[in-house]
DNA sequence: CTGTTAGCGCTTTCAA
DNA sequence: TTGAAAGCGCTAACAG
């Protein structure tokens, strides 16, 4: 039997007049805010408990009638993947109007820490929270406490600073994505073929980017563990610039005749199909990359590259607004909806 | 210059004062409802330019304050994917009441048309919009486009029915799962050893299941055209049954000396694994299936099973209950956000 | 065709 | 520590 007859949602002030209080009361304590008795908080929760009760949250934002400015700080530069996340966030402006949030994005140059660390520095003040391309460097580790520390929410973006006190990192598992990448390598080329051992060659960004250095991780953990026939060469760095990773690989080819397939840990990918196409080579080495852009769509299509592995610049995009506005707003964050998967994409499942 | 030194952002008063009209002509103007002249709604939209202005959504929907219900139709019976969507619907519960959603998962016997058609059609009046798990017969059509005539929103969850009238279908591409399953098996297995022809078996749920189908059509399509050395054996239907796949595949394994590897397009892929166990063939012979679940998990990390083609039941929940509510509200889908991915996971990428 | 007005449910001063 | 009351920005009768 129920205490009412009337089946419309109970409201603060249904559990305001339940528990005998007033409304401003009432909303002390559903909100957790201070200056109510442990006995009035109590007879709340109850009635909370009892009715049923869950705030609205349309009525509860348009009375707090606050409005946001977010920071994203990006590389600069022509990094297609970045260019991605940087679209998609501008995609998403009239939802973020409609709630009243601003959001800037800051292009910087992620690589070096001082001007990064200057850039992060300027920002308290002129925004609520940021998300950031992280370079996992004390300097930067530092700035990001200090962002913290002024009461901005901070979530690191695509690259991690874990051992900052950054709030979330709205990003992949890099190690599980060089694992991932190893695995396609070592299953497409299938079991050694006569007492042949096959060279892998590893193109790589930079030493000092942690998510390359973890996917090289992950990537060199399967390899030695399960295809321990293969032989990795030491990993060479093309600082993702397509012309230099072609220079690379064109050089790895003349030294290496045992060549079966090349990982690249990041961007610049089209610079391998092109010293791949010269040599007459595309499609007989194995080649596994990272991230979909219109040219590594092409080289999975013509297959150049057989395997992809990716996450989703639109996903990151909204999924670090949402959390920005989670954690400023007080809200909850919903970790399943906000996980970054390792998404593996081959010519038959391109989006 | 600014029009004006206040920065907050314009409120639809300030677009009716600006274009010299009351709130409620605005209001009318900005929402397309009628009873407004052409030279009225004209200078509305131009205040609106000038203006900027965007309505904030929290105002709109808390003034208008209804309620939705939705009814989400399933599959009853133990279908461990199917479970997991129901559950990821109900994990949604909290953020549902603050929108004053209510949604009731209804479990039907999909396989009926005649008792699903039934069920349909004792939705309208109690709902505003349904998801289900569509059978792509004529009857089931025609009870979808009533439901549509009736002036609800309908969309199709895991198995559309794209010739009804449905509004959205919230799934995966069905082809393009088989295709990349097909895809795995063929890059998987290697280029064929000396002139032995493998075999592939094939196990499905149903003819009669359009996504069933769709994948052994695009997962034919693939072997056909890249592995041509691959042999396919005719699909068995186990009907999603683990004791009937491990039945199949037990007479599989008798009847195929040279059985390479086994497709399953469904679920009770735990019987699959069972039966090569019990021969002393699991990892022996390729597997590859669909769906993450705990015992698809367990075989992709024993080496049963190679690879998972899947798509993710939380995002199908999520992206159902949004579009189901853009839908009744009259609010933009974000396409983008609502794509399911046909997800491949290895044993490195499991989430 | 256009305007006036009373809310929607919660938050936030300001008093008591 | 508690309460009264004035909005937040938009929608939806109801008048004119």
């Amino acid at each position: 039997m129920n205490n009412h007859a009337n089946d419309a949602p109970p409201t603060l002030r249904d559990v305001a007049a339940a528990a005998g209080v007033s409304l401003a009361t009432a909303d002390r304590v559903v909100n957790g805010r201070p200056g109510v008795s442990a006995k009035t908080a109590r007879k709340v929760h109850e009635a909370v408990q009892r009715l049923a009760f869950r705030p609205l949250a349309a009525a509860a934002e348009l009375a707090r009638s606050r409005s946001w400015r977010f920071a994203v700080v990006l590389p600069g530069g022509g990094n297609r993947f970045m260019m991605d996340i940087a679209d998609n966030v501008r995609a998403q402006a009239d939802w973020l109007r409609a709630r009243r949030i601003g959001v800037e994005i800051v292009e910087t140059d992620v690589f070096d820490a001082d001007r990064l660390a200057a850039e992060l520095a300027a920002l308290p003040g002129r925004f609520d929270a940021v998300a950031l391309v992280a370079l996992d460097h004390p300097r930067i580790r530092a700035a990001i406490d200090d962002l913290v520390e002024a009461g901005m929410a901070v979530v690191t973006l695509v690259s991690d600073a874990p051992s900052s006190r950054r709030q979330h990192y709205v990003g992949i598992d890099n190690i599980a994505a060089g694992r991932t990448a190893g695995s396609l390598v070592g299953r497409f080329l299938g079991p050694p073929r006569g007492n042949e051992r096959g060279a892998v060659g590893i193109v790589t960004g930079a030493g000092s980017l942690r998510d390359h250095a973890e996917r090289r991780f992950g990537f060199g953990q399967v390899l030695a563990e399960e295809y321990p026939q293969l032989i990795r060469l030491t990993p060479v760095e093309g600082r993702d610039d397509p012309d230099r990773n072609r220079e690379l690989v064109r050089r790895m080819l003349a030294d290496t005749p045992n060549l079966v397939a090349i990982y690249n840990t990041g961007e610049g990918s089209v610079g391998i199909g092109e010293a791949l196409a010269e040599a007459g080579l595309a499609r007989r080495i194995l080649c596994v990359g990272h991230e979909l852009t219109p040219a590594t769509r092409r080289m999975l299509l013509d297959g150049t590259f057989a395997a992809l592995v990716a996450q989703d610049p639109g996903h990151e995009a909204r999924s670090m607004v949402r959390v920005l506005h989670a954690l400023v707003a007080g809200q909850e964050i919903v970790a399943a909806q906000e996980h970054i998967r390792v998404q593996v994409i081959l010519r038959d499942n391109l989006p």
